[in-house]
Parts: structure tokens; sequence; C-alpha cells
DNA sequence: GTTCAAATTATCGTATACAAAAATAAGATG
DNA sequence: CATCTTATTTTTGTATACGATAATTTGAAC
């Protein structure tokens, strides 16, 4: 983690843009940024730009940033092309996975089995980004590992919410089991289907997630 | 088109890179940059970090930016995406496509063919473009088309090149052709099918495609 | 001659200053 | 009283200045 000002007020400004404390068309005004986050207006420009470039926020010239929160529509889109990327790398990875790297994959899930044991679901969350990173990696296209890894990111502080509601933990990890099966067998039709559903599952479940987003709201 | 500075400089930057002036690895002075494009370093730091964001630069902290010129198979990697991204905006299109949209598509299409006539391949790119718009515009997902859209952009000063390739373009015009007949059908599958070929024929022409990267290199 | 350490230099990251453009407010005219 | 014009103010975009940290060079010791 970086100790740059500029990288400091990005984080800052996403996690409010993720809880909904900066909410959607609000303006990002530079003084205040700067005020706000005790740093010069020059980060803090920074900060926009790439917050622009994320897709936050949009930018008119001479004229401002403005937050660009996901609206309900655009998180189901974001969740359709998550879907194909997650079944795209599965099915890459069901061609050119190692054995040593279907090893990992094995204990990382494992990890996620010891967290449900214990009821962490911080801990789950944190070993299936594993999982998932795991197979990532195996794909075997750091572009489409680069690219997905973002949009994971990006879906992030939702996914996060979706995990704890209830059930979906167990579930989960049947079907991570599935995945595993698959790209084992080198199965690359089934390993696409099956992480495509991974993904969407989660998407259809959108009325708990927009009870969530509506309580931080 | 933005009369910024930063903007220029931007665009000045990633047109060296995918021309080859810029090598891979090569160091981008912010000094020399702000010399050479006659700003100061305030706008081409902006370009930097845009560089970065977009994946055409790397940034070591406190060590600066450096060329990262995408490889043989970093475009390989792009490719395999982009055939998975434009065969899911077929797919979807072909799905939710409206009747308007469609005629707008074939006299897209109708326009490539003329180009083709009169052998204008720089018109032809530009029907070429609107044609693959026109089904971005109808798969019904904006964050999708967006993704596309941008990739393809990334792609665009390859591609350029790769359609000039002899015999190429009657050959695309016949891929369009099905892509058309598959969307009008509904018929998700084949229309994914095919636009994913459509990408990939490229892609696997890559021998043609270096030879003219190595002239401008 | 080699190696390690201190001083120097260069460059990055941030702050501040300034200029240009747009939004807003004020005033004049009908 | 409404509206258009003009002045003020705010804010963006760029330039410059400064401090901190890493790279480089110089010099001394072995």
């Amino acid at each position: 983690m970086s100790h740059r000002a500029a990288t400091k007020v990005f984080q800052g400004i996403e996690e409010e843009i993720a809880t909904g404390q900066l909410k959607d068309g609000e303006k990002l005004d530079e003084a205040s940024l700067a005020e706000r986050f005790q740093v010069s207006r020059t980060p803090v420009r920074e900060a926009l730009l790439q917050l622009v470039g994320s897709g936050l926020a949009t930018q008119i010239p001479k004229r401002g940033c403005f937050v660009k929160a996901p609206s309900f529509r655009d998180m189901i889109e974001m969740f359709e092309v998550m879907s194909e990327l997650e079944g795209l790398c599965a099915r890459l990875a069901a061609r050119r996975i190692s054995s040593q790297q279907i090893d990992r994959l094995k204990r990382t899930n494992q990890g996620c089995e010891t967290a449900i044991a214990s009821g962490d679901s911080d801990l789950y969350y944190d070993f299936n980004v594993d999982f998932h990173e795991c197979i990532y990696e195996a794909c075997g296209n750091s572009f489409l590992a680069q690219e997905t890894r973002q949009l994971r990111r990006r879906l992030q502080s939702f996914r996060r919410l979706q995990l704890r509601v209830r059930g979906r933990m167990p579930q989960s990890l049947e079907e991570h089991h599935a995945i595993i099966e698959a790209i084992e067998a080198g199965d690359a039709d089934t390993a696409d289907e099956v992480s495509r559903q991974h993904v969407m599952i989660q998407g259809e479940r959108f009325n708990d997630l927009l009870s969530h987003i509506d309580q931080m709201r």
C-alpha cells in the first residue's frame, strides 16, 4: 500500500461512494475535498482522474467532477459481464491449469471450508477472493486476469454484503467444489457454465442486495 | 475533442507507443516530455496517470513511469478477451435488438459494401467501426458496450493495419452478413459463435500483423 | 584496485500561485 | 417587472516552487 496522499484520497472517495456517503450526481469539489483530506488540490485532482478512469465519476470540462454511483441497472450490467469473464477464466483454466495450481486451488478452498466452520464471514470472504485469484492466474491470460480482478474489485463492496446473506456461504462453497471438479477434469464447458452460474446467482439475488444498499443510503 | 493540454499529451504519447516511436520499457521522463510537448509538468503527470490507468505504462513509486507497449503475447491475450466480449455483445443483441436497430445495422453494412466496391479501405474501416457500434448499442448492456469499445480502441491501430491485409475486407464482409443473419433470426448461439470467429480470425493472422509492426519499430 | 560510506544530484510528489473560463450576481434599460 | 448586459466571483486548468526520497557520484579506507 502506497503512502501517497493521492491514493489515500482516491481510496477515501471510493469508499464513500461504495458506502453511499457520497451520493450519485454529487459534485466532487476539489477545494472542499482538499480541505477534508488535509491535502492540497494537486493530489485531489489526481485522485479524481483515477476515479473517472475507473468509472466512479464523470468529468465535464470546466464544470468539474461528479459522482457516478452505479445504479441498479449498472450493477446488473456489470454482473452480466462479470459472469462472462469469470466463466472464460474458468474455461481457459480447465485447459491450462498446472498440477501445482490445482493443489493450491484445493488448499484455498479448504480455507473457505474452515472459515465456514468457524462462521467467520470475513475470513471466508478473503479465502473466496484467493480462490478466484487462483483461477485467474491459472487461466494463462494475464490481461483477462487483470480485467476480471478489476471488475471484481469494483463489485467488491457489494459482494461482501452479498456473502453475508443467509445460506449463501455454504452454497457458494458447493459451487466452488463443482468448479474445481470441472477444472481438474479439464471440462472447459462445465467449468465455464458453473462459474457463470456462480456469479449470476449472486446477481439474481439483487433484492437482498438492494435492501442492504438502501439501508446505507 | 478537448483542448486540454493534458489530453493532447496523453494522446500524443499513446500514438507514439502505438506506432513504436516510444519503445517498451522506455522511461517517460516528466521533464523532457514537458519540454517536448511545450507544457509544464502538471498536465504531463495527468497524462501519465491516464496512461497507467489504460495499461500503456507502469509506474514505480519514486522511480518514474515506463512504457508498457503490448507484447505479442499481450495482444493475443487481448484478442482472446475481445472475441469473448464481441461474442457476448452479439449474443445479447440477438435477443434484444429492435427492428430500427436491425435496419441501421443493415444500412451500415451496405456502407461497408460500397466502401469495398470503391476499394477504399479507410472508408471501410470507418463503416466497420459503425457496424460493430450498432451491435454494441443493441446489446442492451451499456457497461459491456463501453468495455468492448475501449478494448477495440486499444487494438485499433493494429486492426487498421489488419484490415489492409489482402483479401481480408471481403471475408470480413461475409462474416458481417452471417452476424446480421443470426442476430435478425434471434439465434444467440450462432451470433455469438460467428462474432467470436470474426475477431479470432484476425487474431490468428498474427504473422501478417507482426510483420507490419516490425516495420514500424 | 576494490569497496563502502557520505555528499551531491536528480527526480518524484505535493503545495502554492496564477490565468482563463464559466457560473453567478448586479445593474441598467425597455 | 422582466430581461439583457456587464461586472464579480468562483472554479477549473496550468505553471512554478519547494521538500523529500531515491539514484549517483565522489572520496576515503583497506
